[in-house]
DNA sequence: CAAATGACGCCAG
DNA sequence: ACTGGCGCCATTT
């Protein structure tokens, strides 16, 4: 299985989660915005669930745009909290506390 | 080619 | 806050 994603699209994501400062979260959306793809957010989300293959990257300072974790990744509340993101309940961080202002 | 599937987003109830 | 419904895009069935 070769790429399956346009390698244009994956570098641009992944050096835009690069930048996501320890302490902050950015959403899917303002990732898409920030590469000039506003309506691929679903595509950012399909890049983050294969980031591992292609690096390693803080991809537990993404999140969806009501600041729900991933589905399904157990170990992201901890990393999330290790560095003091605030959390708003199990699954959601305070994201209006701590979006990352881009 | 039609329908379904997702680490999504926005709006209405 | 939670749930549907619709729009969005690429990939898969």
């Amino acid at each position: 299985m070769g790429r399956i994603l346009d390698e244009h699209l994956i570098y641009e994501v992944l050096s835009v989660v690069e930048e996501i400062p320890a302490g902050k979260v950015a959403t899917y959306g303002q990732i898409a915005r920030l590469i000039g793809r506003d309506k691929n957010a679903r595509l950012v989300g399909r890049v983050m669930s294969m980031a591992e293959y292609y690096g390693s990257y803080p991809c537990h300072r993404v999140v969806n745009h009501a600041g729900r974790l991933v589905p399904g990744w157990k170990e992201q509340r901890a990393l999330l909290e290790a560095e003091n993101v605030p959390m708003k309940n199990e699954n959601h961080v305070n994201i209006k506390a701590c979006q990352w202002a881009d």
